[in-house]
Order: C-alpha cells, then structure tokens, then sequence
DNA sequence: CACGCGTGACTAAGCGCTTGCTTAGCATCC
DNA sequence: GGATGCTAAGCAAGCGCTTAGTCACGCGTG
C-alpha cells in the first residue's frame, strides 16, 4: 500500500498539494519547494510531474472551471419552468463555490498569472458560464415570466453574487453552504421576478 | 517645480506607485525595486518613508477602507425613507467599487498578506459597513416597507454585488461605472421589496 | 532460473538570479 | 552644524529550475 501505483498518483498529489499552498498563501507567495515538501517529495521531483510551477495552476484552473462549468450547465437541464431553472442554477453554482472556496478563489484571484495563451483558454470557459446564464434569462423574459432589462448586466450580477462567496464564505463558519445557497437562490428569483 | 516640496510628497508618490504595482501584479509578486523605480526614485528612498513594504499594504488599505465606509456612510445619511436609502447606498457603493477597482483589489485580495495586527485592524472598518447595512434593512422593516427574513445574509449579498465589481469591472470597457451602479441599486431594491 | 539492461520515479546539490532591507556616505537646507 | 532626503553598494536569504546520479522494477535472453 505504501508503492506508488497503489496509493494517489504522484501528479495528483502534487496537484492536491498545490490546491493547498495556493489557496493559503496566494501563487506567488508559494515555493515550489513547499509544494513539493507538503507532496512529500524533494524539490526536483515537482518536474517530474509538472513542466512549470505555472502550468500547476494551469491544471487547477481548468479542473475547476469544467467543474463549475458543469454544475450550472446540469442545472440548467434539470428544469425546464425559467424560475425553476434559475432558482436551482443559482443555488448550485453558490453551492459549488462555497463549498470548492479554496479551488475558486485560486482560480478567480491568480488569473493573471497565467500565461497569455492559458488566460485566453480560461476566458473561453467563463463566456460559457455566462452564455448559459444569459440563454437562461432570456427564455423567462420571452416567455414573458421574467422581468429583466438588462440581459447581460443581470447575468452577471447573478454570477457575481455566488462567486464572490470565495472571498468571504468559510467552511467552518457558523454558516452552512446550503442556508447561503437558497438565500441567493430566493433573492435571484426576486430579481427577476415580474414587478406589480 | 522639480522640487521635492512643490511637487507631490515623495512619501505620496510612493504610495501611488505603490497601488500601481500592487494592482498589476499583486502584492507579493510586486519588488520594492519596482515601487521604488514607479515613483522614480532609488531603491532605498522606499525605506526613508515607509517602514516595510507591507506597512505600504496597510497603508493603502487603510485609506481605501475609510473612502468605502465613507461613501456609504454618507449614502445611509443622505435620505431618510428606507428604499431611498438602500437605492442611494448600494449605487454610490458600487459606484466607488467600479471607480476604485484597482485599490479595491488591493485591500480585498491582499487581505492576507496583513500582518495579524493589521488584518484585525482592517477588519474593524468592515465590520462597520456591514454593520451601517444591516441597520438599514432593519429600519426598513420594522417601518414595514421591506420584507427580509435574513438580514445579516442579505446584507452580505448585497454588499457582495457591489464589492465583486474589484473583480472583473473594467473602467475602460463599454458599460459605464454608472450604469451598473444603477442596476445593482434597483436589483437591491427589488431583492428587499414586499412580495405579492 | 539467473542475469543484464532499459526505464521511470525520485533525490542531493547547486546555478544564476532576485528578494526585502541595511549601511555608509553625500548634498541641501534651516 | 544638525536634520532631512536621497543614493550606490551590498548582504543574507530565498527563488525557479537544472543537473547528475541513485534506486527499484519489469522484461527479454541464455
């Protein structure tokens, strides 16, 4: 159980290792050595797995925009009345980020240190998540369910809200993710929702 | 006019140097070279007027802490009917976060890089904006006018709108500061409006 | 079965460079 | 003649990443 095949893969744990030490310290501030030390590797073994400490955060980044992609498209499928969708797009995607909190705000505070090329990929999966929330609104206003003027504005003051749970939700706080979840939820179909 | 005392202050030239690098490359990934040749001056000059290049963290945020709890201070005051209120206080909010982006930034993803003492420091000034939020949406119901059932959550989500502006607003993109500090506003309202 | 050999995972050591910050000294002004 | 504001030079430490080599293992061959 102690060999190398049996137990996490070296590169995942490596890539674990790293969620960690971003996450706490922020991408610059963190060695590669002390990724390597909480993998419980030497140094040098961290490029035996990964070419740069960048293209690291290059696979965090990618893993957790397809998962957050993921979430919301999912929820999205699984209703078909607009309130409905919306009420549970929305309350997955907090979901997702209060509960990945680590993983998001190392994918939304360290965009910029990413190479141009990666950036422009990252940026290709975050026009999707806000093309599959705009589609969304724009469904419940032609049918005539949603009272929204500003399609793409609205969009993404939705998005803005769940994601911007990686800066201040903590896990271990008195808050539960599914109390804060259903509060953006409810607070997203009030937006929306016709006015008298 | 090349004088040091006509001029700005050299120690206000550092500091603006500073938020310069600070918000292009973040805190730890900025070197005191870099402050030091923004504000065109020598390496060691940083010292003569600021102790440690975290105490120019502190510094900035500290000062962008005040501006933001100023603004929606003076907002809160400004009007005295609960809806009103909200509607001022989240445009003027959101209108300095979109302003500011770069400074808010700073103080909100630099948090961490505070030594704890200043971290507890900074933390008192949000402690007070929260708390200048939360008393308005009380007023607003006991007066009647607003239905909230969580107040402290609410309170979080709509300075959240307002705060994730640091984010991704970009002040030379096609939608001006002030047209998404109108939408936040009337989505505010209507996120706190009785229902049918 | 024994043996040699290639292969992939890993480490010890270290290279060249950059970091935050200090020191020593100099010009200017009151 | 003592502050004040600044610079040139540099120190100790730490950085990302490389190099050279060790070790365990799988496998084809005699």
């Amino acid at each position: 159980m102690t060999d190398a095949t049996a137990s996490r893969s070296a590169r995942e744990r490596l890539l674990e290792a790293a969620v960690d030490a971003f996450a706490e310290k922020g991408f610059t501030a963190t060695t590669t050595r002390d990724i390597a030390s909480r993998a419980g590797m030497s140094p040098a073994a961290v490029y035996v797995h990964h070419d740069t400490k960048e293209s690291l955060l290059f696979t965090v980044s990618v893993q957790g925009h397809r998962a957050a992609l993921d979430v919301i498209t999912r929820a999205a499928k699984d209703e078909s009345e607009p309130a409905a969708q919306l009420h549970r797009m929305v309350h997955e995607f907090s979901t997702w980020h209060a509960e990945n909190s680590r993983v998001g705000r190392i994918v939304q505070y360290e965009f910029d240190a990413l190479t141009p090329e990666h950036r422009a990929e990252i940026a290709g999966y975050r026009r999707q998540i806000e093309r599959c929330m705009q589609d969304v609104l724009a469904h419940g206003v032609e049918a005539g369910v949603f009272d929204v003027e500003d399609l793409a504005g609205t969009a993404r003051a939705l998005l803005s809200l769940s994601v911007d749970l990686v800066r201040w939700f903590d896990p271990h706080g008195p808050r539960p993710a599914s109390e804060v979840a259903g509060l953006h939820a409810d607070l997203a179909v009030r937006m929306t929702a016709p006015r008298a």
